[in-house]
DNA sequence: CCGAATCCTGTCCGATACTG
DNA sequence: CAGTATCGGACAGGATTCGG
């Protein structure tokens, strides 16, 4: 009776499926990338997910070895979820799928994304070529957290805390960060605040490149 | 009445989840990976797939833009289905997932799969560190299909349809041709045929490493 | 409050039968 | 050969309730 639905593949990238192709498995494996989260920190930033569905991914998640229930350390009290090493290793696959995703003819810029989302996607679009040379760091302080993005060497990094020391640190929300990133847009115009060197924003956006398109 | 079913999220990632999330579309997707296939084709390929499931992705995937429609080519009649170029850039995704996936430390490997599938996974466990120095061409011809594998100059390419002037040739099934360059089987032991250069095989499976399982 | 478990409803999936 | 029609069952979505 309690079979679980599965595609019965050799392929690997299917029994990968069998394991996170469910419904919002992925999105929750994406909010956790950049470390544990509670139970009502994931129903928060996944707008729309029903708390039984992610009791069962979360249960699913874990079975399958890519989730592990954590204690929460210093501040906060109780458990949380986090990835184990090979659920953290999926940040690689994120960030390509996300990288194919952006070319998408019909991508829609007006939704909301949580903060998880917006650091991640920092990956997908960096251009290396376009870093060439590039030496700048950023701290961003969202509602959900903190971020530091560093650009150096022709690498990014993207990390959770910030550390104080940055070029520059913005705050406000991640679409506005994105805004300006990817869009152009002025910080002042979208409501993002800048304190430091406000030109180390301008330099980092250099490092991203636009997404392509690939038309049939 | 007819929405679709959306995550609303901004998340490129999320946006790509809406088209290819749901359950057999990416499957849809590995398997035309190589070439335009039938309705028929993808059937048998797909072992366990419901016609009209597979009706209903093949529309959601040709509405995204992912698949269209094709007049099959010379000796056969009739249409078929082929990836766009949007849809054909997926392949470094699925390649990217299939190497997180042969991580997964409960891996099955008694499962059969597809021509397209074992073709691909070559792509996922290819180790351009261990090819370095190798060039090594060798055909493959199964039920499905014939294939063109060639490692040169630190790369992999594998393409649809055999040219004839490999170092050799193997004959039988996609399973065989895994476990021997994965698992150093002997060609013989697994019913594999092999004309030309019987150690061209044994280069060739020199180029693939072992997947690493990450244990938590 | 946090983290679920439990309804109930609607949609999607899977298997088979059937048609152009 | 290439799908459509149908139907039972599984799964998702939403609200409510319950135990730490």
């Amino acid at each position: 009776m309690e079979r679980k639905r599965s595609y019965d593949d050799g392929c690997a990238f299917a029994q990968a499926l069998d394991l996170v192709g469910e419904r919002w498995a992925l999105l929750v494996v994406r909010e956790l990338m950049f470390g544990a989260r509670r139970f009502s920190d994931l129903k928060r930033t996944l707008p729309g997910i029903a708390t039984n569905v992610l009791s069962q991914r979360l249960a699913g998640l874990e079975d399958a070895g890519i989730v592990q229930q954590v204690d929460l350390p210093r501040p906060a009290r109780g458990r949380a979820y986090a990835l184990t090493p090979w659920g953290l290793a999926f940040r690689e696959p994120l960030r390509v799928m996300g990288a194919w995703a952006s070319r998408n003819p019909r991508l829609a810029f007006d939704h909301p994304l949580s903060a998880a989302a917006a650091m991640l996607s920092l990956g997908s679009m960096f251009d290396a070529g376009k870093a060439r040379g590039l030496a700048v760091a950023v701290d961003m302080r969202f509602p959900e957290g903190e971020f530091r993005v560093v650009v150096r060497e022709g690498e990014l990094s993207v990390e959770a805390g910030a550390c104080g020391t940055a070029d520059a640190t913005v705050t406000g929300d991640q679409n506005a960060v994105l805004a300006v990133l990817y869009g152009g847009a002025a910080p002042e115009d979208v409501g993002l605040g800048v304190e430091g060197d406000e030109a180390a924003l301008g330099r980092l956006a250099g490092a991203f490149g636009a997404p392509v398109p690939l038309v049939r």
